[in-house]
DNA sequence: CATGAATGAGAATTCATTCAT
DNA sequence: AATGAATGAATTCTCATTCAT
């Protein structure tokens, strides 16, 4: 038998550990993917057992979804917000020009501020429990646009609405398309995102008025 | 000098053993992907040694490429021919209407002919060789359309060909985007594809109408 | 700030699966070389898992290594010593009996402490990235060699150092090659290995004598 | 049901397959040692099944046999004079250099006639049934020796034959090992391998001399 | 909060060899 | 003499997860 007496001075006023996990956690999904990324790499690098990533979080799934969780919010709450509002004037008004750029702004701030989460949910999920989320997203953005495309039937009676079903679902993943396209190039400025969604909205209005046959 | 005379019977109505690692290979690739697949799986299912694959194919990946290969061939040939043709008329002159249906014959035919090597190819390929085949497609598009925008601004000076160049990646994205969506969806009749291709084209032809402000 | 104070026990009467692994593994190197042994076998015969290997070891190589490190670590000090001593008086002075004794002591120090290290560096280590480790040995001993002979040549003019370089390489490789042989005889007392050095030392002398045409 | 009617013309005059086989082996177990060599890169690099091997040959090891068993005849014919030999006057005797000149020959021819089965009998075997064929032919030559040594006290009683049994057998491995660095050395001419084994003999005649007490 | 030890399932791949044709 | 199909055993290694301490 033996007696080890061992002294550990530890500054607290660092990152927590739990915190630590998240940041290199993050780093290591963004670099593998979250099916490629592992645990092991990631508690080693933190310096810590694989083991203790089990006392701050369920399981992997758990840890990739707490990195994104703010995201998560945010987006919920745009959806609800956006879902609520009524946007069926959308052509035809004048306050088109502020719908755009309310989303322009959105959008941005998403970009800016939640780069990574974004990167991790839009390209870096597959395998995790958020894998089909932007189906999910776009299912719903589908069946919104659906009733948008009656309501506006009902307003404006000469459009053509006999649009198939297929065209809709593509159009509605556009958006979630061009985001990933954004995430994937590093190099864009604010001023070529406000560019790009301009010439995106611009892109798409015209070609839903050709296809509506407005004007 | 000696001449040597074989006579092979072969039973026709049984698949060989390669034929049938083939079609359980494509199967599980459909349903897992390819990282996710397991040789083992496959092995069992066919009811052979794992190692009796290796008598077949050089490793996984190349099992994965034999699947696709009938596609990449047409694919290749389709894009060398596509790459020689003078397309710089496209918008302005009557022979377009015919470029579209060649082109709306030439997607129809792939998704009929190859429904499954396309999902392999577009979908199921993360992890192998071909992972990124598609982006090196969209580079090669990008090229193209850059070169095509300055023959395009030669022809028509009036036009607009301040476009982002971030905007023509994403639309020539946009193809092999359509192209996934479609075999995604597996109720679409031929009729609903060239419904959808006309679609398609009307919608993205305004859209750079409209960007490139033409007429 | 903080201290924490841990007081560990440990009970030093039962080996630890790491130590078992180290032992265990020793063995299946010293009987089948590093290249056959298998992981298999080793765990089976700890009693453990193949994987719990790789919690302990990083691979296999690593715990190769770790089983003969303390040698290496020896050696790489008796290097040093030897490389920064002064020598090229060997054959000349009187303290030459001296270095002989303190070489002597050396190399039966390392036989009898690490007899199995030894064996496993020398003799078992193909396939490992220590199998070449003597060469590189040799190697050194070479380029020092060299060295050598150019300095005894300015001390004795009249030394015949037109030796061809194949010989001094070979000779560089005797004492590497009589460790080898004496890994091998495993009934040599430390008698006989003192007179196995004295004759060795008799040998190569007289040899070199005869080949410098000294005297 | 089908029939395949397929006509081979096949030059007869080319290298037989067993030939060609022998051939690439040579060079896989040169490139590779016997152990890591592979049946199958052999195999493929012929052109042929890797069951067609076995068409000629029994086995792995009785392919590398193959390739060496010319070289193995000689050697045993060199033994069979060598060991029948009266040599006991070796050291005393004017046709002493007679002696060293017909060895000197015997190993140049055998190193510039069966250079490659040399490196497979001495450097590549391993693995094989032959991995200890030098191994053996040291412990006849140890034998060998002891008896050479009682000889030779028998005529000259001055001599000093009290030379550790391990001291015998390291010299009698040293030839082998001589061999074995001149085969991984390939830059040797004709005339080196002359002057390697002029040095040689004067370092170990002298060497031996010292051991034994002689003038 | 942190550890280390342990697990079991699973991965791809390589290999020499056999056998019926 | 040559084939191709098939085998089974073996290899190292990776992973997420559990659990008692």
């Amino acid at each position: 038998m033996c007696i080890l007496v061992i002294l550990l001075y530890k500054n607290m006023s660092d990152l927590s550990t739990r915190e630590l996990i998240l940041k290199v956690a993050k780093d290591e999904f963004l670099a593998k993917g979250f099916r490629d990324a592992s645990l092991r790499n990631i508690s080693s690098e933190v310096g810590v057992a694989v083991s203790n990533i089990y006392n701050h979080f369920k399981n992997k799934d758990d840890l990739f979804r707490e990195l994104v969780r703010p995201l998560l919010e945010l987006w919920d709450s745009y959806m609800e917000s956006h879902f609520s509002s009524e946007e069926a004037e959308l052509f035809a008004d004048t306050d088109y020009e502020k719908y755009k750029q309310l989303m322009q702004k959105s959008l941005i701030f998403l970009v800016k501020e939640y780069p990574q989460e974004l990167k991790l949910l839009l390209l870096y999920s597959s395998g995790s429990s958020l894998e089909y989320f932007m189906e999910e997203y776009i299912d719903k953005m589908c069946m919104r646009s659906f009733k948008w495309f009656q309501d506006f039937k009902e307003k404006y009676p000469d459009a053509n609405i006999d649009i198939s079903p297929f065209m809709i679902r593509f159009q509605s993943s556009l958006l979630p398309s061009l985001l990933k396209n954004i995430l994937i190039d590093n190099s864009l400025t604010e001023a070529d995102l406000m560019k790009i969604f301009d010439e995106y909205v611009l892109f798409t209005m015209a070609g839903w008025k050709s296809l509506m046959a407005i004007r």
